[in-house]
DNA sequence: TGAGCACGTGAATCCCTCC
DNA sequence: CGGAGGGATTCACGTGCTC
């Protein structure tokens, strides 16, 4: 069952995603990749530590009434998407904790067959300023086929290419979308919420082939469209706000297909694998309660639970702690506290590079 | 609502959990931390390309008919979980694509307040041996209260020392279970999904304080009584399969509880006594009339007998004052205000911690 | 011209005690 | 329980200005 020839597409669509989704024929898309409102339910303002206000989300198409709502909201698009999609197309739907829980549970009880979920770490993400919670660095993605036995796309091998001829894994470090791939509109952000491109660039790569047609129904900005067009595939896009279209149909218009040098960009950079000297302790390479000293035993400081150190009434980090005792500015505690280890005193950088050794690829 | 000293801790409840958790009082454990069946629903076995057999997740626990049938288990666990825990008390559960949807709605769904999601990316996964998707390098973890208004335990501080002097993200690095580590029976692995120590040591220092009750209603090889033994935290277990109860015993008896130095974490600033303004004027640690500046010197307060300070016909407390002049909703005086000392400026911070060093025991 | 610093900002469920 | 008030709290980047 195929019906893609039989609709227009490279087009935006304006109005209510449910509706105007149920205007399309069945089996008509390949994939679906969908930016639902993730209800946040944000209370009042937040401040930053040097007073400047979070501009947040609280746009109306974010707020519902109750749980329940959000379930009936999230259940009648995706049975519309169900429907348009083609039996061995696959769906994308990215959340937060607020929601993706919700849409997780809706999609299998809907009949779709989730294939993973993936996690974008963002490399830049907002801090919490009150110090109340985790930093909340990630969000998540659903990649899920129509049922168990569905034949998908999956481009391995340009997943595989794409890092560094390592498989591709369920957790992708990417930053957000912001500096000039970030839209305005006198002055302001144009959207909320932009997605970036680098985010629906290795999405599309993974599991379209070109040609094939992209819905989006929360289309936004289009951020969707645009990286469709640049890879070479056919999209749609439904947006009910009149403000995000003409932004999209604007920046769609000047979107050009990626060549050699722009693919690059869009790569994986390798980060540096950093180890906090905390992970040590965690994973038993040094346990709490181990005395640590200088080269020249001047001070016995005792590793805490925290992975802070203690001598006396002093506490901090190896590098705070270390730069309080000797009065310096600062001080690189990986080489300056010692361990006794096979009856010398041993750097603790060397249980870091140990540490490194068995743990990274 | 405390009813923690009416119970027994640190031992093993044999049988279902479900019938366990209803036999202990209301409101009495100060943390849970699940590990429930995953409900996999692997569709026979699995095979490395080589042809040797996948040890995958098999056991009669783990099959559930249906996804109504995994909804019901887990609301039942949960609806009892909620119950014996204390109303400031928080709950983890970890789990996989598979189930933790089904898991975080159902949270929601019975009142819990999700504070954040955690990401537990494996440094060293199992690969997708098929090339078919991408490689489960992941579990998620939620972190949920009793409701929005909990006042629950975060040691903010401590997850920032450990995490090298950055706010702990919602995205951790930790290794999986092996080596020495995990567990063995007859050679074979005891347990399908053993959990690693550091994964538990981590939420167990994020979210308990020392004493605190921390039950585990799928208590498997024990690592959440090892770990909060080590941590000294008190446990409850609850384990049907005599195989496991074994093990897990025989381990914790083995492990080996921190010294009190060892356990003492990082403490916020919320958590330090305080001390008023006023009383540094009292004690003459700054006198009446002494000017204070900001760090720029945009404006000049004068210090009055009371405490408070005076800019032109302007007054307050020196955190008011300084909200005021900078027309922002608040302001910590103690590090905006300063004074001339030693031939520069010095936030009037310094002066408290000076008090505090001579005052405090 | 280049280095360096000040400033702005991002899907955020973001304080706690006392009266 | 609501209101008032003390005072605790941020990371990675991009931009644009200064020296």
């Amino acid at each position: 069952m195929d019906n893609s020839a039989a609709i227009a597409t490279d087009r935006l669509l304006r109005g209510d995603c449910i509706a105007e989704m149920a205007k399309l024929p069945d089996a008509c898309v390949d994939m679906i990749f969908a930016d639902p409102p993730y209800n946040l339910q944000l209370g009042g303002d937040l401040f930053r530590p040097e007073g400047s206000r979070v501009d947040a989300v609280d746009n109306d198409w974010d707020k519902f009434d109750t749980l329940g709502s959000y379930d009936r909201f999230t259940k009648a698009w995706l049975r519309e998407a169900r429907r348009i999609l083609k039996p061995n197309g696959t769906i994308w739907v990215i959340g937060s904790y607020h929601n993706i829980f919700r849409v997780g549970t809706a999609l299998q009880d809907e009949g779709f067959w989730i294939l993973n979920d993936i996690i974008w770490r963002k490399s830049n993400p907002m801090p919490n300023f009150k110090g109340t919670r985790f930093t909340n660095a990630h969000e998540t993605l659903i990649w899920a086929s129509q049922g168990e036995d569905a034949r998908y796309t999956f481009n391995y091998k340009a997943m595989k290419t794409l890092n560094d001829e390592l498989q591709m894994r369920s957790d992708w470090v990417l930053p957000i979308c912001a500096g000039p791939e970030r839209l305005k509109r006198n002055g302001t952000k144009a959207h909320p919420t932009q997605k970036p491109e680098a985010l629906l660039y290795r999405v599309l790569l993974a599991c379209t082939k070109p040609g094939d047609v992209v819905l989006d129904p929360f289309f936004g900005t289009g951020t969707t469209g645009a990286v469709a067009k640049r890879l070479g595939r056919r999209w749609i896009g439904i947006e009910r706000e009149e403000d995000y279209i003409e932004v999209a149909l604007e920046r769609i218009e000047a979107a050009l297909p990626l060549d050699e040098s722009a693919l690059t960009i869009m790569q994986t950079a390798r980060q540096q694998p950093k180890v906090a000297f905390g992970t040590l302790v965690e994973t038993g390479y040094l346990d709490p309660g181990t005395v640590l000293t200088d080269t020249k035993r001047r001070w016995q400081a005792v590793v805490r639970a925290d992975g802070s150190l203690s001598v006396g009434t002093d506490t901090g980090s190896i590098h705070k702690l270390g730069a309080t005792l000797q009065g310096a500015p600062s001080c690189n505690g990986w080489t300056f506290w010692h361990h006794e280890a096979g009856g010398k005193l041993q750097p603790i950088d060397t249980l870091r590079q140990t540490y490194l050794l068995a743990n990274e690829p």
